[in-house]
RNA sequence: GCCGAUGUGGCUCAAUUGGCAGAGCAGCUGAUUUGUAAUCAGCAGGUUAUCGGUUCGAGUCCGAUCAUCGGCUCCA
């Protein structure tokens, strides 16, 4: 047979060999970093026997399925670690993930030292560097093994594989796991290990099931590796938005205001209204016609938006249901069925759509006690919601304009890298939790994902993530651990325009049915916050600093020169202050740097003679002394424009 | 909601087996009037998240509640 290699390379073999074999023979230094292969595109187990021609990949941890398989086998060690310390605990399951892997237990939940033991006894197993072999067994050996083994997990899951799946095992010494592979050959190949948490988790992902412990580990082949992933873990925490931001004093949270109610403060303040004013004027460029609707709606209305029955345990109640005669309220979650009604009272043309709604529009959302989190998952929260009623011939267009929309504000903040694009679909094997049928479904994702083609978008799609009224796109973002959270969302609605009779009059004088689009332009101004925090460490670009400019008057001599300059960029709607305190000039720099501020004006005897300020900025440090009309007409075009501008490569210092 | 951790001046952290709540920074006052990342001195600041219990005595031990964090589930 002819294995072609991933180099162009030729070998050939009389007889069938391992992908391990094959790799030993190519190099013994090979065949010691491998940790899986790759026969055909498909990635494969090392102990995979290959016997016809093919192209092959040896695969080591510097690729990213090689990578897994070693973070895999770590998690296979960590297992046998757990139930050499804990012979009692139960195994589930222990895949490889983005950053590690996990393994989940039946058992007393963990603590950091006793994830320390369990190191320990981890690296006395690689040290043993048991072989890994592998092994198949049919269905009921492989059923009865398990139960022999007294682990009822993995025998719920073999139950649960379908009737021809292969069901193989991975034994290391007196361990052995149930697992589809791919592993390393020897335990001795993991390098470098860290055990980084533990935590609760559902069995199969499922409230209803009872709760594992879980622990949470990453792996890598070199030592200075997983060394470098520490650090960058603990450079990312320092942008934490919910640390950071509180320091900054952006946002606070106070225990008696209550879980999910974060306060803006001043700055946190401006900040979102610089975002709001953009983003109104912005879309009022592009046709949006604004309205301001109630936060609260008797309980009527949800009813026929079907929320009451879909999203009632999501909303806030006011008045009691059970009582005869009480008219029952609900704070709104979502903004929707105000604007129908806005549309409703008049009857509308073909000619009157698109019509396209926006509002900036504050929402209440009964979050789970444990959901809350900084900015990012509120009970109360503000986006830039709008709804497009249109024609069907108008869809594509419209719906172009708001994936559009979303780039322009995506691209503005600096963020449009950082993206991910998903179309959410209903749950095929779930249909009741949506409305209408399966067919009118198939037919609005269809013209979904026909418009996402044509507008050329890279999307992954993921089924049982539609609202219950329809598809979205939705675009996604990390945050600085790597969890990702909706930016913005743009949905397709058949079914609502229905439920609240909601048409126009066509060309040909029938009353016909218009589509809905329900979209975000910039999002939810809270979580927006949060990401730009995150994204620039809180180094924002000028236009969003709450303080653009800070006067750093020399001494107190200077104060009234600093006020009249105060007074000239405030007057041109800079956002700026002075420092008046009596403290040397040394110190009002530290703390304007420390705050992060984009520009500062120090002012003095020279700069009051000559009628100039000198300016030092985050970008490029001392930038001399400028005439003051000069500077602000730069810093008004850097506002204008919403520059960012490159940040200055430095070294913090902090005390 | 579930599993777990945490909670001491605005911030960062001390406080021996249960035995007088303390420091630095920030703040205020005074002196200094300063030229590009920390001037000096003094003062003030606390019902140790809240409520309850054990004890001669609780920041420390126990219970409940609230909040924050790491996850799960849910979600914009």
């Amino acid at each position: 047979m002819k294995i072609t290699l991933k180099d162009g390379s030729v070998k050939e073999y009389a007889q069938a060999m391992s992908v391990y074999e094959i790799a030993q023979d190519i190099s013994e230094g090979l065949a010691r970093v491998a940790t899986a292969g790759e026969v055909n595109g498909e990635v494969v187990d090392l102990r995979t026997v290959v016997d016809a021609d093919c192209e092959l990949s040896i695969l080591t941890a510097n690729d990213p399925a090689g990578l897994a398989a070693l973070r895999h086998t770590t998690s296979h060690v960590l297992a046998e670690a757990v139930k050499r310390l804990y012979p009692n605990a139960k195994l589930a399951i222990g895949p490889s993930i983005d950053t590690g892997f996990y393994y989940d237990f039946e058992s007393e939940s963990f603590s950091r030292d006793d994830l320390d033991a369990i190191e320990k006894e981890m690296k006395k197993i690689i040290k043993e560097g048991a072989k890994i072999e592998r092994f198949e067994l049919p269905r009921e050996k492989a059923i009865a093994f398990m139960e022999e083994k007294g682990e009822p997990y993995k025998v719920e899951l073999i139950q649960d594989l379908p009737e021809d799946a292969t069901i193989s095992f991975y034994s290391q010494g007196d361990f052995t796991d149930l697992c589809a592979g791919p592993h390393l050959m020897s335990t001795k190949g993991i390098k470098a290990f860290k055990l980084t948490s533990s935590s609760g988790a559902y069995w199969r992902g499922s409230e209803k099931n009872k709760m594992l412990a879980r622990i949470y580990g990453t792996a890598f082949s070199k030592k200075d590796e997983l060394k470098e992933y520490l650090q960058q873990m603990e450079e990312a925490k320092k942008r934490d938005h919910n640390k950071l931001g509180r320091e900054m004093e952006l946002f606070a949270t106070v225990d008696v205001i209550g879980q999910g109610l974060p306060l803006l403060m001043p700055k946190g303040a401006a900040m979102i209204q610089t975002l709001q004013r953009w983003i109104e004027d912005e879309e009022e460029r592009r046709g949006y016609m604004r309205t301001k609707t109630p936060l609260m709606a008797k309980k009527d209305l949800y009813v026929i938006s079907d929320h009451w029955d879909h999203y009632k345990e999501g909303m806030f109640v006011l008045g009691d249901e059970e009582k005869e005669g009480e008219e029952v309220f609900a704070l709104r979650p979502m903004t929707c069925p105000f604007q129908y009604y806005v549309y409703k009272q008049s009857p509308k043309s073909y000619r009157d759509l698109p019509c396209r709604y926006g509002e900036t529009s504050t929402l209440f959302r009964n979050e789970e006690s444990g959901e809350m989190h900084g900015l990012t998952r509120v009970r109360q929260f503000t986006i830039s919601e709008g709804h497009l009623i249109v024609r069907p011939d108008q869809v594509e267009d419209e719906f172009r304009g708001c994936v559009d929309l979303a780039k322009y504000c995506l691209e503005t903040l600096g963020l449009e890298e950082d993206v991910t694009y998903e179309l959410s679909l209903a749950d095929p094997d779930n249909m009741d939790k949506y409305m209408g049928n399966r067919e009118l479904w198939d037919q609005v994702e269809d013209k979904m994902r026909q418009i996402l083609n044509h507008i050329g978008i890279n999307y992954t799609e993921v089924t049982g993530e539609a609202a219950f009224y329809g598809p979205k796109l939705d675009i996604q973002a990390k945050n600085v651990y790597g969890k990702q959270d909706t930016m913005i969302t743009i949905q397709l609605d058949m079914f609502l325009a229905e439920r609240f009779d909601m048409t126009f009059v066509d060309k040909d004088g029938e009353k016909k049915r218009p589509y809905i689009i329900h979209r975000t332009s910039m999002g939810c101004y809270e979580r927006t916050l949060a990401w730009l925090i995150e994204k620039y460490a809180g180094k924002f670009p000028t236009w969003l600093c709450p303080e653009q400019v800070r006067i750093l008057p020399i001494s107190e001599k200077f104060h009234d020169y600093g006020a009249k300059v105060l007074e000239q960029l405030r007057a041109n709607g800079i956002k700026a202050t002075m420092d008046e305190r009596a403290e040397k000039i040394g110190y009002k720099i530290r703390e304007a740097r420390l705050a992060k501020l984009p520009y500062m004006l120090v002012v003095g005897a020279q700069e009051e003679e000559q009628n100039v300020v000198s300016v030092r900025s985050r970008f490029l440090g001392d930038e001399g002394q400028k005439n003051l009309d000069e500077f602000i007409d730069a810093i008004c075009k850097e506002i204008r424009t919403k520059e960012i501008r490159q940040e200055m490569q430095e070294e913090e210092t902090k005390k």
